[in-house]
RNA sequence: GGCCACGUAGCCAAGUGGUAAGGCAGGGGUCUGCAAAACCCUUAUCGUCGGUUCGAUUCCGACCGUGGCCUCCA
């Protein structure tokens, strides 16, 4: 598989350092408030990537993959919002946590092997710490914070392609107290009162940013791994200081670098101060999570993804049409419908550079296979059950029907029933609706449509949808 | 101000030195009692202006526009 590779600038192949076997760190949230669709999308771009990496159907035959991804539940951000609504940082880490493991879960995202919070690793942290004070690119100042050497490092900013005199002139960098140099920045941060602390040989505090992601991937994934990803907004400082670090303590890091592109909200920046961030919570209010899935992947991961009502209005018809593509399995007779050709264009798309939008192309044309063969009466279950696992198992979608019974109303469905003379079998909305549905087929035979299209009329108004098909009725409920 | 991306049909979005995937929406048709779904047909010359080339949307330059980073951020 090729991937573009920040480090190089290039689009390389992904050679794992022991074959078969794949080690990926991402960068994941700080839990120091809701989550918004930009944390999603991110998450979707890697969620799809491992899946991908981890099907047998690939290119490789399938890695055996270790996804890590952090959460860094203390730093200035959560300590700030914490003082702002008056909450333990702790708590308040915690409830966003469990918040967005329930959203991750209802985006039908494969949680990572490994979920590491910096306040469960404090150790870890000060031993790389410490490893890089040892080799003189750490020092510490009287007032017990401990910076990073950037001038140590000649190679410094090789990520971002910049170069340390380019930073310092035109930036506002405060030479800190105690910082030898503007751009050196925090490992360790002496404590202040009421703020989380944790004892170290250089007193009591916390972990710098930074350091807490390039301390725990190496723990996981051993000092030298093969992919460390996660949104551009990134690349600097947090990605150009870990590596800093990580080659500092240990000589190596991680080889392959990706980055994500930004969510935009109708062309904008996403920004609290716009007032235009949409919360994870908010949009799956909004959207199925399968249209916000196949609205993050009908983009290139890299390109920013424009978020409006329109393009997911369009996600949303997109998955109606995978979703009827997908139902029903008619053995049919003759030639059986092949997917292959779909399957390696989707395979090919992926290989490279994780072309989403292409291996969704052919999706769509492997869905537009199964319908055209199924309309000839040919035998589409093979292309079918194809379909279905680049959908379901490479791409993460969850393609079901809507849950039915759940947000019917039962109470209007009988009184509909009561409304067109039907009794019906049981009290449940199905039976209900199986009841109003054979006097619907009955009216048809007697060719009485006008009340043959008055149930199926004040059924949708129910919020039941019915289809005619050669199998007799279908219903199914809308959302 | 510095560094860097991008600008493709009504909307979203791929892609290529030799006249442009896919999705949504629109138009026409098939099927249907009528619908829905599905199927078939149909809708662009690729921001502007120059340059290189037999030929550029694809390469180079300028300009305009949008966005990112330089400070917290997926």
């Amino acid at each position: 598989m090729r991937l573009t590779n920040t480090l190089t600038g290039a689009v390389d192949d992904l050679v794992p350092l022991e074959a078969g076997r794949l080690g990926i760190y991402v960068c994941g949230v700080t839990p120091y408030a809701e989550s918004h669709v930009g944390h999603a999308m991110a998450a979707i771009v890697y969620d799809v990537l491992v899946r991908y990496l981890r099907w047998p159907g690939n290119a490789a035959g399938g890695y055996d993959v270790t996804f890590v991804s952090n959460y860094t539940d203390v730093d200035d951000n959560v300590i700030a919002r914490a003082a702002e609504v008056g909450r333990d940082p702790l708590e308040l880490v915690a409830e966003n946590i469990d918040e967005w493991e329930e959203q991750q879960r209802a985006l039908n995202l494969v949680f990572p092997d490994v979920r590491p919070r910096v306040t469960t690793h404090i150790e870890t942290i000060i031993a790389a710490t410490e490893a890089i004070v040892e080799r003189g690119f750490g020092y510490a100042t009287e007032a017990g914070d401990v910076y990073f050497r950037v001038r140590a490092k000649p190679d410094y900013g090789k990520l971002s392609h910049r170069d340390i005199d380019q930073l310092r002139s035109g930036t506002r960098f405060e030479p800190g107290e105690g910082k030898e140099f503007p751009l050196d920045f925090a490992l360790w941060k002496a404590t202040k009162p009421g703020e989380p602390s944790w004892p170290s040989p250089w007193g009591p505090g916390r972990p710098g940013w930074h350091i807490e992601c390039s301390a725990m991937s190496q723990h996981y994934l051993g000092e030298a791994f093969d992919v460390h990803g996660g949104g551009v907004d990134l690349v600097f400082p947090h990605h150009e200081n870990e590596i800093a670090q990580a080659e500092a303590a240990t000589g190596t890091f991680a080889r392959h670098w990706l980055h994500n592109g930004l969510v935009q909200r109708d062309g904008e920046k996403m920004s609290k101060s716009i007032g235009n961030v949409v919360t994870v919570a908010d949009a799956l209010q909004r959207w199925r999570a399968d249209a916000l899935r196949l609205f993050v992947l009908g983009s290139h991961y890299r390109s920013p993804a424009n978020l409006t009502d329109e393009a997911l209005a369009a996600a949303e018809s997109g998955v109606d049409r995978l979703l009827s593509a997908l139902r029903g399995a008619p053995a049919g007779s003759g030639e059986p419908v092949d997917p292959s050709p779909e399957r390696a264009r989707f395979v090919d798309a992926l290989e490279d550079d994780l072309g989403t939008p292409q291996a969704l192309a052919a999706v769509f044309d492997l869905a537009r296979s199964v319908n055209r063969g199924r309309d000839a009466g040919r035998d589409a279950r093979a292309a079918q059950a194809a379909l279905a696992e680049l959908t379901r198992d490479v791409l993460g979608l969850r393609l079901e029907a809507p849950d039915a019974v759940g947000v019917l109303d039962v109470v209007a469905l009988s009184k509909l029933a009561s409304k067109h003379g039907v009794s019906c079998g049981g009290s449940d909305a199905e039976s209900t609706i199986e009841a109003l549905l054979a006097a619907r087929t009955d009216a048809r035979a007697e060719r009485d449509f006008a009340r043959a299209d008055a149930i199926r009329s004040d059924l949708a108004d129910a919020g039941v949808e019915v289809a005619d098909t050669p199998e007799g009725p279908r219903w199914s409920a809308g959302r």
